[in-house]
DNA sequence: AAATTAATTGAAAATTATTCTCATTTAATA
DNA sequence: TATTAAATGAGAATAATTTTCAATTAATTT
């Protein structure tokens, strides 16, 4: 009987990087940790502050590569907020779309996809043709609508 | 018989101006001007360098003080591309999306709502209340599908 | 039409965010 | 264990954004 420490989503990520030819490192299993950890999105800052509480010094140079090619990979989602800063959450590799508090930012994601039904043929004019989309919900967690 | 050389677009704005009690400046009225001429979204710079053109010295805090106030006011709608990059493009304070180009940038608005009949409760977990939301599409737009 | 006034601007400095370089380290593989 | 390509760290370089404050301007009043 295997013992499996593991998570989910670390082994979800190794899992991608080998497939890929890229290594598993210390820094990139525990942005992994600390995104999974957190229920908030996480900026760029916060990642770096996690990743050296748990590893020590880590240069912040690593953290944007990580979070770059994290994105790319569709381990992570990066999420926009009205102030104009970003935030970052893991998403999976999975069609999952986010929902996030202007207040805590706090994020909620879930596998519904809104435009599920949409026909996109109707607004592709001039030969457009849609590839993708990001869907956002904005809006108050539990907490922050009691807290208000 | 009255002329009336303003654009609906110009004259939107200067009744939004006035209603809030702010001022319809020649660097807002020129920020409107060019995202209007424009048929793709433009960042920050090009922005900053459309103004210049049409007035001469036009101070780069004054544009991002702009685009931020157009943003709140629902004038302008701030677009996110795959790099990273911010673009902007006007939306007349109507409920539009945008189709932007990956590869040129240049943008399509659409009125149609693609998720227009998702029911929000399903997702609202928590307590959780959508307030808003955020639609982007990416694509190519058929001049670029051609190019390619 | 000139005076008034509060909002706005420009310019430059300050801050913050992001990218780059390259010598050193490390994960994966042989 | 040795090898090697990929990845990291540190800090410099660059880019993006915000701030400050004196000067200017749009809207309003006289």
């Amino acid at each position: 009987m295997m013992k499996d420490f593991e998570c989910t989503q670390e082994s979800y990520t190794k899992e991608v990087l080998r497939e890929k030819g890229l290594k598993s490192t210390t820094q990139r299993l525990a942005v992994v940790h600390i995104l999974h950890m957190s229920e908030k999105s996480l900026s760029i800052g916060e990642i770096h502050g996690g990743v050296k509480d748990m590893l020590g010094n880590t240069g912040l140079a690593t953290i944007y590569r990580t979070l770059e090619m994290f994105e790319d990979l569709g381990i992570v989602k990066r999420l926009h907020f009205p102030d104009g800063g970003h935030g970052y959450a893991f998403s999976q590799g999975e069609h999952v779309h986010h929902m996030v508090c202007v207040d805590c930012r706090g994020v909620f994601d879930f596998s519904e996809c809104p435009a599920e039904n949409f026909d996109y043929a109707s607004v592709e004019k001039q030969g457009f043709r849609v590839k993708d989309h990001f869907i956002q919900l904005f809006g108050q967690c539990g907490k922050c609508v009691e807290a208000a």
